[in-house]
DNA sequence: AAGTCGGGGAC
DNA sequence: GTCCCAGACTT
């Protein structure tokens, strides 16, 4: 089953996968691991000029250990996370002054080095040392969490070692400088965050994101944070003729420029509403509580149906009685729109 | 487990 | 504007 997977992506490797770009020329650890570092984050686009640069600049281990620091932040500058060009300078003088200048050989050596964590350690060790060992980075990680219609947010222990065990066992006795390259491929080119060409995949038969119809759905993201309420009362205040009463919002800020009935934070307010416009309160019932629920927090809205006398029939500019046998063309917010519709059919019955 | 580091691209 | 990215490290 594994290798039914992973041959699959070998194949689609050898005609699909790429193999120009710059770091995958001449494969040495000390090209690897800067690439390494440097996409880290970060895109492949943004990195390419970069690295053409800091190579030219410092083309092998022993240049870079002997550099200035300010020389390898300035190669560094807007590339961002510069802890990461702190963490280069250090690794390159350990490998000098310590190994000797050869990049100490295995997963766990290289991760014993600064910046290096065990993914970056197990691409290093895939693809330029001929080791067998697994990465898991945001691109495996999407691939694999659709492939497997992973539960659970990644960000968490438990998620993140089933990850990581899968990737493991994926991984392919042979060949896997090509399999690792080519899952990375995979995730940048076809199986994106958004909009992925599952039908270009070479495991989309197999693939349990795709079955339940929800690519997009993984990983799953970060749990928000609970969102705070809000509540509200929102008088639909009823003409004799069957009017509702809209103001229209500001232009900016929420719900900008559509028309939306008063937003009130207490019944204390009616009152004033009553009094501002001279209307006398016919009748007032409640109606079943609305949830609406935004970005950054739900708002509970209690709707209530306040039908009135009003003075005059003309109303001032911003404001009007929205008829709703014959609605105007306007913005109405949804859960306006939403309290609109059952007015109608209070009404109407 | 959560916070921090960063500029940039996609939407 | 938000979210995420070829993660690692500290708290």
């Amino acid at each position: 089953m594994s290798e039914e997977f992973s041959r699959a992506v070998l194949t689609w490797y050898d005609q699909f996968g790429r193999k120009d770009l710059p770091w995958q020329q001449d494969m040495t650890p000390y090209r690897v691991w800067v690439s390494e570092i440097m996409l880290q984050q970060t895109q492949v686009a943004t990195v390419i000029p970069y690295y053409a640069r800091f190579m030219r600049a410092l083309p092998d281990v022993q240049a870079l250990a002997a550099a200035d620091a300010d020389e390898v932040l300035h190669l560094w500058t807007g590339l961002g996370y510069y802890s990461r060009a702190r963490s280069l300078h250090r690794t390159a003088q350990i490998v000098v002054d310590e190994h000797g200048g050869e990049f100490p050989v295995g997963v766990d050596a290289l991760q014993a080095l600064p910046g290096i964590g065990r993914s970056t350690a197990g691409a290093i060790a895939s693809l330029s040392m001929g080791l067998r060992a697994p990465i898991l980075d945001g691109n495996v990680k999407r691939v694999l969490a659709r492939y497997h219609a992973v539960e659970g947010w990644p960000g968490t222990r438990a998620v993140e070692d089933r990850m990581w065990e899968i990737a493991e066992r994926y991984t392919p006795p042979r060949r896997f400088n090509h399999y690792t390259q080519a899952m990375m491929d995979l995730g940048a080119t076809l199986c994106t965050r958004s909009k992925p060409s599952c039908l270009l995949c070479p495991v989309q038969a197999g693939c349990e994101a795709r079955r339940l119809g929800t690519p997009t759905a993984y990983p799953h993201s970060k749990p928000r944070k609970a969102l705070p309420v809000r509540q509200c009362i929102m008088p639909l205040m009823v003409n004799p003729d069957g009017d509702i009463w809209l103001q229209r919002r500001p232009d900016s800020g929420l719900w900008g420029g559509l028309w939306c009935p008063p937003q009130l934070d207490d019944r204390g307010e009616l009152e004033q509403l009553l009094q501002q416009n001279g209307w006398q309160l016919r009748q007032q019932q409640e109606l079943e509580p609305l949830r609406h629920t935004f970005s950054h927090f739900h708002l509970d809205i209690q709707p209530l149906l306040v039908r009135v006398q009003p003075t005059s029939g003309v109303a001032e500019a911003g404001q009007l009685w929205y008829n709703l046998r014959q609605p105007t063309r306007l913005g109405l917010a949804a859960p306006v729109s939403k309290l609109l519709e059952r007015v109608e059919r209070i009404l109407a019955a």
